[in-house]
DNA sequence: TATACTTGTTACCTATTGGTAAGTAGTTAC
DNA sequence: GTAACTACTTACCAATAGGTAACAAGTATA
């Protein structure tokens, strides 16, 4: 093998990393709705409006394990609930960007061209 | 809807778009494995170990679909096919990069600390 | 004739993902 | 007392993703 091959084989690995951790419809748009400040459980499905209940505790679940989002408890009455993302959740923010910023651009390039 | 909120559904909606094309197991590992020059069926296959051909077919037309990669046939004997990356699919170099970079964070930070 | 190499396809099955709807428990307001 | 708000959980079902194995067509080689 290779160093180019190697190199490639190595890129791949780390990507499947990320893909384990990102995977699914719902946790990148959570990670998002947190960016914009702690929230309420209540908070994310008003900001992720075809969310239900069931999936979004189950992801919230799933990034918590995988120490992305933090999930603390407040004693008020009636009890809330507080999402914030964790250091490891905060160094995604380039990887979001671009993710962002590659949508808009297939927006332009292949929806916009071709189905409107 | 204030300034903010409108930012974040608007992020919401872009993101979504990038996740319909990357979504799933194999598609970011076919498109890394191409930035490593054009390849044909069996050379990819080599690249990404655990892939079927069912899948990689699969997966292949569907990045052709997103106009991602580009499928060119060769008349030798026998038949060759030349997978390629379209300026589309070049476009997502900057994606790739910070997915690979997160991956290694993140084994860094978790995988690193926890398991090994 | 038989084997192997090319690039796939097909059938069948299972596991995961996601959706719907209803329920739960505690507190507060009417 | 009853409705509503908090944050979920549970049961059930459907759709999709993915895996395995066999097959296919055309060419070349032994």
């Amino acid at each position: 093998m290779n160093n180019k091959e190697q190199l490639c084989q190595y890129k791949l690995m780390a990507s499947r990393d990320t893909l384990e951790v990102i995977q699914g419809k719902w946790r990148i748009p959570i990670i998002i709705s947190l960016t914009y400040g702690n929230k309420r459980f209540g908070e994310i499905q008003r900001d992720i409006a075809d969310i239900s209940p069931k999936m979004l505790s189950q992801e919230l679940k799933s990034l918590e394990m995988n120490k992305i989002i933090k999930r603390t408890l407040h004693d008020t009455m009636p009890v809330t609930t507080e999402y914030s993302l964790t250091p490891l959740g905060l160094s995604m923010n380039n990887l979001l960007d671009e993710m962002l910023k590659w949508g808009i651009h297939f927006r332009n390039e292949v929806v916009g061209k071709s189905k409107k």
